[in-house]
DNA sequence: CGAATGTTTGATGTTAGTCAAAATATGTGG
DNA sequence: CCACATATTTTGACTAACATCAAACATTCG
């Protein structure tokens, strides 16, 4: 059986030339309230396509940042080698989603963008997009939207490593994922993890063998079966008791 | 003498003349790289200033977002009360520094901001910020570059919060804060803390009196002196050592 | 001054980390 | 397709780090 993300993974000809107006995800990405002549106008800024195979760097940390990636398909993770030699996620990233926000500030990628399937995504290089924003106020706005956005996203996990035990942590991590999956038009209660139990915890601030240790007590408490990284969530009001109750023990 | 409402909805009337030219955070707040001639436009937008009084709110999670704050003088919190009753605090800023840009997304503020010692900050109508950052490119390049910082610094906090220890936090805070107050023209080595221990140690991830023997063993060690909220750093090399190694016992 | 708030320190408990080994899955070349 | 090598996952036993509880002490502010 073909994994889910193979269906999202095609694209047509006709899609690559007509770009923006036509792309898929229109509604997930930079054009959302854009109107088509607008969209039009952005199109001629995200030509360029550019494929990464499973395990290969979109950019690495370090490297000179000219460009923000939409991703078209495919899955990534972006993390930051440390000089121990060991490497933190800072996040995980699907379809619609735009990658190299952090490297705006230095005009350096701060860490390294890596396919965890094979992806597929847009380049947008940032000095067109500002230019093209001066011209269009909504894509401008609708920009700063998203860096907003991704701020906010981030002190959420903030929230999550500050306070959270393991399994709070990782049921947020999978309804995070579930919600995300399921905005993709993908089922919410079953899906396939791309990442390793190791890039989880990396993510979560815990060790791998913590992060299956909850898994499998999920599992014991018949909130969710995981058969190695394929996930079914089978109570998911449950799944989302367990996620904000911190020290509600109290 | 006036109540405190009716002065922040007045302005002075010198400052407002003068605006941002004059400041003396001009090199560190949002007219970074701008010329004269465009620091006037960007001075008819930030006219309006704002006391907030010690312990005040400058503004509440769930509010309507408006505008964002620079901070003219003193010192605010920003904060998430969870449902529970806990609050996370997730950054203390100082003199330059831009709050609200988490609120852009929703157009909500998703935190509490609240003054930690008598503040003053200018208020920057989003709405009209945008308007002025079409007509001037250097403008909106600078935003961009602001909110892309605030990333940065959140993956930091994320990967302090996921893998160190105690101490390392602490070390990094005290760093962090070193800096911030060295670039202000304030002393790198002697300085008075205006959170709590608690405060502390809620952005930390760490609870109060871990916090407190944190600051003791360093005291210990001769690395810093504590006296109540007054620091001294004695060796700051020897702080920089203890930030980054999380893993190298091994 | 006295009450309230904040800080330090000690004793004990809990959680997640570490180390280790077995089990399972994945990938490769024949 | 199989067999092997490698990578990943699970589970158990033990340990380290931090949280919790508690009490004493210091500081702040009306």
């Amino acid at each position: 059986m073909l994994p889910e993300s193979f269906v999202a993974t095609n694209f047509d000809v006709a899609q690559l030339r007509t770009g923006c107006a036509t792309c898929s995800l229109r509604e997930l990405c930079l054009p959302v309230g854009l109107n088509d002549q607008e969209i039009e106008v952005l199109a001629e800024v995200t030509a360029h396509k550019r494929k990464v195979q499973r395990g290969g760097y979109l950019y690495r940390a370090g490297t000179k940042f000219q460009s923000l990636y939409a991703v078209k398909s495919g899955f990534l993770k972006t993390c930051i080698l440390e000089e121990d030699g060991r490497q933190q996620v800072t996040g995980f990233h699907m379809t619609g989603e735009l990658l190299g926000l952090d490297a705006i500030s230095t005009e350096l990628h701060t860490c390294d963008a890596i396919a965890l399937e094979d992806s597929e995504v847009c380049e947008i290089p940032f000095a067109k997009l500002e230019r093209i924003s001066s011209i269009i106020p909504s894509l401008m706005h609708h920009f700063h939207k998203i860096m907003s956005r991704e701020i906010v996203r981030d002190h959420d996990v903030m929230l999550l490593l500050g306070g959270m035990k393991a399994e709070e942590r990782l049921a947020n991590f999978l309804l995070n994922m579930s919600r995300r999956l399921a905005i993709r038009g993908y089922s919410e209660t079953n899906f396939n993890l791309r990442m390793t139990r190791e890039e989880i915890g990396s993510y979560l601030g815990l060790k791998l063998e913590t992060v299956s240790r909850a898994f499998s007590k999920l599992q014991e408490e018949a909130v969710i079966s995981v058969k190695n990284k394929h996930i079914q969530i089978h109570d998911l009001q449950r799944l989302k008791e367990k996620m904000g109750n911190s020290s509600c023990t109290t």
